[in-house]
DNA sequence: TAGAGGATTGAT
DNA sequence: TCAATCCTCTAC
């Protein structure tokens, strides 16, 4: 039976509009990403983020810029914005903060734990190693691409839910990855990972 | 409207 | 280390 809007669970506690959004990129691991797709559902634990906010000159938002690409990152959290990398890759980020304060939070890695037999179909391997451990790489294992743009985070085809809990122990910051263009802020230490989760990107 | 560059990835 | 690949943004 297809799922519908209210089976969903609800948004994480990571959402709340209060917070910070390097506190949110931190409490968004453990949290599981969800896709259902043609009625087949895939998902992983999200083991590694970074954050960006239109404070600062590594956001696409940087001082508010809003362009035609960028401008779901203007909305109320709790959507997806999705955009187009290099070409080829679709990058998936979570939108967090108020209307006009265009904060989002990149999700960079997953742990596979659901279809991961939908998944490595999707990345035409037959081993489960490492697919989903870099931003194009779980967006493509996910079927995610910008058709998924500006969609809630409580749909039915592409959720958030609780997973497990990360200790503060657990996570390790370190600057952002692709950057460099950032001057000063590509040194702020806003990408956060799981300590010693083989799913992480970049090791 | 043209040209440059990019929050990546996989092959060599 | 480099090519793939095409959208987005900026300059003119």
């Amino acid at each position: 039976m297809p799922k519908t809007e209210s089976q969903n669970p609800p948004l994480p506690k990571a959402f709340d509009l209060r917070k910070n959004v390097v506190l949110i990129a931190k409490e968004l691991l453990g949290k599981l990403l969800m896709t259902s797709i043609d009625g087949q559902t895939t998902g992983g634990m999200i083991v590694e983020t970074e954050a960006y906010s239109y404070r600062e000159r590594g956001c696409h938002a940087y001082q508010g810029m809003r362009t035609e690409r960028n401008k779901i990152m203007f909305e109320a959290g709790g959507i997806a914005y999705v955009y187009l990398c290099y070409g080829i890759h679709n990058l998936f980020n979570v939108v967090v903060n108020e209307n006009d304060k265009a904060d989002a939070v990149l999700v960079r890695a997953l742990q596979p734990v659901e279809g991961e037999e939908l998944m490595k179909s999707r990345m035409k391997t037959s081993s489960l190693k490492r697919i989903t451990s870099g931003p194009g790489k779980l967006t493509k294992a996910l079927g995610i691409d910008r058709t998924s743009n500006g969609k809630n985070l409580s749909s039915c085809e592409l959720w958030i839910e609780d997973g497990v809990t990360i200790r503060k122990k657990e996570i390790v910051s370190a600057p952002r990855i692709g950057i460099d263009y950032a001057g000063e802020d590509a040194k702020l230490p806003w990408r956060f990972f799981i300590k010693d989760n083989e799913w992480v990107s970049k090791m």
